[in-house]
DNA sequence: GTCTATAACACGATAGAC
DNA sequence: GTCTATCGTGTTATAGAC
């Protein structure tokens, strides 16, 4: 799975100093959060210059980007794994849910920078941006997977569109979570069951034969297609 | 309505002052975008030093919070009489999304810092924190009157949580419209359109005496309770 | 007290020599 | 690849003018 950053520069001695400054950089953002740790802190803690530094990451923000990339690849495996050993549609989604979580919980106190980028769209970092397009493909793949094969209930117009839409939950769900000051993020979690519970319901309506269902699952799946805004240049056509 | 900023200076100078150095940012954003109007440009144009600036503005995110804080004031007088001319409860809420957008229109390319600090909770400006209360408190106050006497057919036990998930649901449009990069933002009408005419099917569907709607509305009820994290302190406890 | 100005700080980022 | 030197920025400190 390609995670659609910068290729790691070739020489193997390059590599390693790109990971003792990554390293640093986690360290110093766990430590003082993302604003306080500088990028002076980070090169001197890798011992490096602040310009080297900046020849390895064109900038901060990067840094969280390569960290984030780190997590996704370790998710994909978890939800192969998680893939093979069930069919069941809310358990898998389940799993992807609160691994992420996991993953992030560790440095909770910086991942809200991912969030800060996330929504300007001029940014390259954005998550509906270019830069990002292979780590946003590989987020949407994995829930494209926990719904392939699984004993999900849905109606077909929908189906070509869920992966999308739960990776978009899912942004959601990690947003929640940051702000979420509840002890341990207790109420994320109840958030994801009760989201789980719902769409165990819903979804399986819409394959439902019920009056009124064959025009709402229209009006969904035609929201959906415009919703996907991310996928397209910039010229916005319709399809 | 209270508008949830610090209050204007108590002299007619000070106001005068406060103006002018709001109208000349607006100007400066809307000519080069807010990172690259320098908070040093601005005191220039309203023929001011950086220091007098900042006496008045505590930070650069401030006078865009301060933009928007007006656009707010209009907002609510508009619903008003709308409100006054129509009982349609989607007539009225297109009416407050539309209006919201066309008042961001002119100044779309710089918005998005608005999102920015958005999802960054420990910032003060964020709409979720408590600085800005009283802002979203207006926001959330609008979308109450619009539903309030209306025509719309709802669950009882959903009726409650309206207004706070309709206000989110136009962050998510405005988050959608700061994206959107079709000519004019047509997509961004056509996504209104489309979720206007969904809600329309969907919300009165709640309040039809179905099996299996009762616990689907108690599932969505419970939900939207859990969501409202911004309503109370840092403890996060249940209520 | 209310307002304004100057000077300085720390930071992210860049240029260019080696 | 690595360094030093430097730029422009948001923000703050502080002193003084009305």
């Amino acid at each position: 799975m390609t995670l659609g950053l910068a290729p790691e520069p070739p020489t193997a001695k390059a590599q390693r100093t790109r990971e003792l400054i990554l390293l640093a950089s986690l360290a110093l953002f766990k430590e003082q959060g993302f604003d306080r740790a500088s990028m002076r802190d980070i090169a001197s803690r890798a011992g490096l210059s602040l310009g080297s530094t900046y020849y390895y990451f064109r900038s901060k923000e990067e840094l969280v980007l390569a960290f984030y990339a780190r997590t996704q690849a370790a998710a994909w495996e978890r939800s192969e794994a998680v893939r093979a050993r069930t069919a069941g549609f809310a358990e898998r989604l389940r799993d992807v849910l609160l691994f992420k979580l996991e993953q992030l919980a560790e440095y909770r106190g910086f991942i809200v920078v991912l969030a800060r980028s996330a929504l300007e769209p001029t940014r390259p970092l954005s998550p509906f941006g270019s830069e990002t397009k292979g780590l946003r493909d590989g987020a949407i793949a994995i829930m494209a997977r926990a719904v392939d094969g699984s004993d999900l209930r849905v109606h077909r117009d929908l189906r070509p569109h869920l992966a999308r839409l739960l990776w978009l939950f899912q942004m959601g769900v990690v947003f929640f979570w940051i702000h979420d000051a509840s002890p341990g993020q207790a109420r994320t979690r109840r958030v994801v069951e009760a989201s789980l519970a719902l769409l165990g319901r819903l979804l399986p309506l819409t394959a439902a034969r019920l009056p009124g269902v064959g025009k709402i699952v229209s009006l969904i799946a035609g929201l959906l297609d415009e919703l996907a805004f991310w996928e397209e240049g910039v010229s916005g056509e319709r399809a």
